[in-house]
This record gives C-alpha cells, structure tokens and sequence, in this order.
DNA sequence: TGTACATCAGTGAACGCGCGTTCACTGATGTAC
DNA sequence: TGTACATCAGTGAACGCGCGTTCACTGATGTAC
C-alpha cells in the first residue's frame, strides 16, 4: 500500500456518504458529480477508479441511504413500536431536513425511472423494510406485511406532500393527518373483521 | 392578425400539455425545453416568446395538470363516491402511465425543490383538491378535510412504491394493500371516536 | 378583384455553461536493500 | 538507519454533448388601397 491502509475504502464512504445526501437534497438528475465529489473532500477526477458510472453510485449510495434507514428504523421500533415509528417520521425535523431522511421520500419517483438493477435493490430493502414493521403490527391483522406497506405508503405520500406545500401551517396541519391516518390503519387492522 | 386567430393560444396550449407530460414522465430535471418543444410540434426559439422561462414553464403545466386532474376527480366523486376514487387511482394503468396521471405522485420532491411561486401555485390546488374530496367523506367524521388529505395521501404514497418496486406481483399486492388501507381510513373516520 | 405592405409566430443557429466521462500525470507512502 | 524505487489514489485539464437562453431572420397571412 502507498497510502494508509483503508484510505481508499474511506474515501468510497465519503463519496457514498456524499451522494447519498446530495440525492436526497436535490434529486439525482439535479445532482452533478462534480459537486459530489467536492462534498466528499476530492477531486471530479477521482470519481472513475471507485465507481463504473453515476448510475452504478446511484445503485450504491441508494443502497447504503436504505441499509441506514432499516437500521435507524430498528432501533426506534424496539425501543416505542410503531407510535413511535410514526411519531419520528411524520415530524417537521424530518420533513425540512430530506438530505438525511428517507430516500423513499425524497427520490420514489426517481427510482421508478432508474434501471432495473437499481430497481430491485431498491425492491429487496423495501421488503425488507415492510417485514420489519410488520413483525410490530397487532397479529390479529388478516396481513401484517399489506397493513406495513400501506402504513409505510401514508407515511411516505404525507412527508412529501408536506414538503410541496408552501406555508407552514398547513403543512403542520397535513403532518398531523397523516400521523392520525398511521394510527387509524393500525388500530383499525387490529379489529375484527366487519 | 398575420396567422389565424387563435393560432398563439393553441400553440401555447401544445406546449402546456407536451411538458405536462413530459415532466410527469421522465422528471423535471431531466426534461430539456428543446424536447418537450418538439413534442409540441415547434422549434426551440418558439419557446421564449411564450413562456419567460423554463421555470414559468413548470408553474403552468403543473397548474394545468392539477386543474384538469381536479376536473376527472369530480367526475369520478359525482359518479362512484370515494370508493370510485380509490379504485380509479390505485390501478396498474395509473401506476403504468405517469405522463397522463398524477402530478403529485409523478412529481411530489420535485415541486418541493421548486421556487415558492410554483409551490404556492401548488398548494392552493392541492387544498382545493382536498376539499372537493373532504365534500364526499362521512359526515361524522371529526375533521373531513384532514380525512380527505390523509386519504390523498396515502394514495400518492402506495402508487408511488408500487412505481418504484420492480417484479408485477409485488407491485400489484402494493397497489391493493394501498386499496385496502384507503377503504379503511374512511370506514373508520365514520365510527364513534373512542 | 388585385397588388404592395405590415405584422409577428415561428425558425434555426449560436451563446456560455455544466454535464458525465477520459486520461496523462503527480506525489505521498511502503518496500527493498 | 538511509536511500532509491515501485505503487496507485488522487489531480485537474480536456472531451463531446445537451442544457437554458438569445437573436437575426423568414414567410404566411391580414389589411389597405
């Protein structure tokens, strides 16, 4: 080694660590890499010897941005349930901070519009996300991974509507109906059937 | 008049629709004027005597998608009531074609990231939108309009994951988890609060 | 009715710029002796 | 321990391209007489 043992994997972090936040900030068709590459501390031209091509950083950073989320996810389910899931997500702190938050949020519509590869990884985590919650889901639900995907889903289509409108208090107000419409899918599959 | 009557209005209206569509498509970043102008028919340089600028371009196509997915709402209300809503929205043919469906869904983080005139051009539609949907929601509910939002939102959110995701069954269980979840914030807003 | 003119929506080439990508080169470090 | 060398992560200029935007010009049409 003619550097540091690890410096290049730590570079790789950075840069994935970089994108992954300038993605969510600003979309991935609006984020150029020269600007990733300077939030990571280095230089465009160091950009190829890490990664084949943006869309194979796209794959990768989208990739690091869910595994993180499954694990932030992990420790507020154990810790408050899902409440407390709905609670933390459904919160002014998330909605005006995206480069940090949830990729699904920020970039659902972009992903549909990525190549089938980034797709599926993106599809994998995402179940895997869903069994997750689903594990906390009230187990008289006729489908606990269904009632998961649709909590996540209000979840999901309540931040980002909250993020389009302009004005403060309405969009409070739209936080504020989604964290009851999470509480209302839940309570609600837990009854018995009608 | 040199050209016929109306002829400027009419292209103006092309482009409208052709970056309408263009941008629920593949993006706003993503789209370039010189595309979308083609699609209208006309040559880059026509672009400018209509519209100020790319960013005025995205207000008015997106106000006149809104208005005229606002219009296809009241149609489907007036004929089958909520229920005809979810069911119209939450259909593999909405999740297959962006470019004539949803603004929101299509295009959510995008107008989040826009400047705040477009966004309040945004907001005032959504409300709008909000209401016409709180009008059809029980009556007993506590609050019909966060009902209605919260309704809307979970629709973005499901078709948009079920847009995402890759593998048709996956999709599709999303799309009818999304249903199901739906039905049930309305079904529950109607009983008595416990 | 026929002709000359004025109008202006639309044409298409060009601007500077940042994009994703390539590549010849640098220079800090570990290794060999 | 000191010096020469090999390595390779990173540098930074350059590539062609499409972006949003500008502008001198065209030519089909309505109007004037």
């Amino acid at each position: 080694m003619r550097y540091e043992k690890g410096r290049r994997d730590a570079s790789r972090e950075r840069i994935l660590q970089a994108a992954s936040e300038r993605f969510r900030a600003d979309g991935i068709a609006a984020s150029g890499l020269s600007r990733v590459m300077k939030d990571a501390g280095l230089t465009n031209g160091a950009f190829y010897p890490h990664f084949e091509s943006k869309a194979e950083l796209v794959r990768e950073s989208l990739a690091s941005a869910l595994d993180t989320q499954a694990e932030q996810m992990r420790h507020i389910l154990a810790a408050d349930g899902l409440d407390g899931l709905i609670a933390a997500y459904l919160t002014p702190e998330h909605r005006d901070n995206p480069q940090v938050g949830c990729a699904t949020s920020a970039l659902a519509a972009e992903i549909a519009r990525e190549p089938q590869e980034t797709r599926s990884a993106y599809t994998e985590r995402v179940a895997a996300l869903a069994k997750q919650v689903a594990a906390y889901v009230p187990p008289q639900a006729a489908d606990p991974e269904a009632t998961a995907m649709a909590l996540l889903a209000t979840c999901i289509g309540t931040l980002q509507i909250a993020r389009a409108v302009d004005g403060a208090e309405m969009s409070d107000r739209i936080l504020a109906a989604g964290r009851e419409a999470a509480r209302t899918i839940l309570r609600t599959c837990a009854l018995p059937a009608t």
